[in-house]
RNA sequence: GGGGCCAUCGUCUAAUGGUUAGGACGGCAGGUUUUCAUCCUGUAAAUGGGGGUUCGAUUCCCCCUGGCCCUACCA
């Protein structure tokens, strides 16, 4: 039975590269009616963060990547560790080491003067039965390491086929903190291994780590499982996607109003493609449980772009509001309440007649809600050039013809609806024997004061007759 | 310094020992639209370099170069 887990460490948010890693295990589990769990990796008690894990649970969920099994914590497993870790020390695959901090770093100081590799000089490993137990005795703080063998450590990983390393070129890891708690590298061998994992799926910069634990598995008389190392998501200059080069938490993005589909189905695709030709690039989660498979994951890293996040965005939205114009609504009603400011939520009416005209762009774009709507309620000031265009045949003395005419035809209807806004204008347009555009862009500069704006016959509507007559006199007055 | 991984348009990627090297995003151009957006159409854009193997290499092998990851009592 297949059985894969997601191993994050509780350090604030769910990063997008283990969103994408969760989304894998999680895919390669359910395509093979495997089991995929959670554990939560806590060990190092300096970087927790307070409330991560429930926050990394609620996120996972709110994609519906739902485990089978956990979550397991670390932290509470420390008994496990330290049982495990004594079997290795009489079996002398590990070792005590009392080496002081100040030692290991002149010690590592000298290696790099000298260009030497920063290795442990093993000195502990030699230690006599009298000298450990004299430190024991004084207590003296120790870590215990992994004595790592001098020999070619192989192993075939899913993705990048044979790897290997010689040992001799791998440093005696830490194994058991000075705190009784293990690193991370003895706590996940022993916790995949008691887990029934088969199938170790992680982000490839613990590629240089699977040697050692290949080696705890081997010293432990234990078979290691499967290992598949995913390539990194990366900043746009190729190094790993970072904080400092921009937003790496998954909760920021479904903050700013991405549907989760979009992000799932976009960090699907960063790695990895159906493969065989297709060119389908949107899949629901179910869709993706069926087709997804290791052998169609990259190498190389990718780069993190944004910019076909909107995409997947847009057509996201798109396909769930055609399927369902509630949620449309009810979306919409959700980002506005959070983007827009209380001043324009007073004049109620207005504000909500006023959002209709810009929903799609509040879909794509949540946060600069209030800016497309600012005009309605506050009339730019602009140059009286904005009510020409060249390129339509506007000049300053058409734009004052068309306004002028505007203001009559407008001023005569009765029931001030876009439906007669739009059978009045057009009707202007054709006595006054001109195009389109020589008559509603100089009225729709004249109503928005900006360069673009939501239609000339939802402008005036949204703003009444009265209001929208004295914009039109407020540009004839600029001619 | 040591070890390892990787390399197709700007980006995400497809494909194959023989293709006009395909798609998507973004760009650009045009069209629709009163403007922006949407939508539609078109277009530019890639196999890092050098050696092999082969009738033929982007694909297989080697070297180089470049990028990245690891090199903590972090994960």
């Amino acid at each position: 039975m297949i059985k894969t887990r997601f191993a994050p460490s509780p350090t604030g948010y769910l990063h997008v590269g283990g969103l994408r890693t969760a989304l894998y295990a999680y895919l390669f589990a359910r395509k093979n009616n495997g089991k995929f769990i959670l554990r939560i990796e806590d060990t190092d008690q300096a970087r927790l963060v307070q409330g991560a894990t429930e926050n990394l649970i609620k996120t996972l969920q709110y994609f519906d990547l739902n485990f089978d099994e956990g979550p397991y914590i670390q932290s509470e497993r420390s008994a496990i560790y330290q049982e495990h870790v004594r079997i290795l020390i009489e079996k002398g695959t590990a070792y005590r080491c009392f080496c002081t901090r100040e030692r290991l770093e002149e010690m590592r100081d000298k290696q790099v003067q000298n260009k030497q590799a920063t290795m442990y000089d093993r000195k502990c490993l030699y230690l006599s039965e009298s000298e450990i137990k004299a430190h024991l005795d004084q207590k003296t703080p120790f870590v215990i390491r992994q004595k790592i063998p001098y020999e070619v450590i192989r192993f075939k990983d899913l993705i990048r086929d044979n790897v290997q390393f010689h040992g001799k070129t791998i440093d005696d890891q830490v194994l058991m903190k000075s705190d009784n708690l293990p690193t991370y590298h003895l706590a996940n061998v022993v916790d995949d291994h008691l887990m029934g994992i088969t199938h170790v799926i992680r982000g490839e910069e613990w590629l240089p780590s699977t040697p050692k634990h290949i080696a705890l598995y081997q010293a432990f008389g234990w078979t290691p499982p499967q290992f598949a190392h995913l390539p990194l998501l990366l900043n746009a200059d190729k190094s790993k996607l970072s904080k400092r080069q921009g937003d790496v938490s998954v909760e920021n993005y479904i903050e700013k109003g991405y549907l989760k589909e979009a992000i799932l189905n976009f960090v699907a695709f960063l790695g990895w493609h159906p493969g065989a030709g297709e060119e389908e690039e949107i899949f629901t989660l179910d869709e993706l449980k069926q087709i997804f498979d290791l052998k169609n994951v990259h190498k190389a890293g990718a780069v993190f772009n944004l910019e076909k996040l909107d995409w997947y965005s847009w057509r996201w939205q798109k396909r769930k509001y055609e399927e369902d114009p509630r949620e449309r609504s009810e979306k919409l009603k959700e980002l506005c309440e959070k983007y827009t400011s209380d001043k324009y939520k007073k004049e109620t009416q207005k504000y909500q007649k006023a959002l209709l005209t810009v929903e799609e762009k509040i879909l794509k774009d949540p946060k600069q809600t209030d800016s497309y709507i600012e005009f309605y309620f506050h009339l730019p000031a602009y140059d009286k050039q904005l009510l020409t265009h060249e390129k339509m045949g506007v000049d300053l003395s058409q734009a004052r013809e068309s306004l002028t005419k505007s203001a009559q035809v407008l001023a005569e209807i009765a029931d001030w609806n876009e439906e007669n806004l739009k059978k009045t204008l057009t009707a202007l347009v054709t006595a006054m024997g001109i195009k389109n555009g020589q008559l509603f862009w100089p009225l729709r500069a004249a109503l928005t004061g900006l360069i673009q704006s939501p239609g000339v016959f939802e402008v005036p509507y949204v703003l009444g007759k009265e209001e929208s007559l004295k914009r039109i006199s407020l540009a004839l007055a600029k001619l």
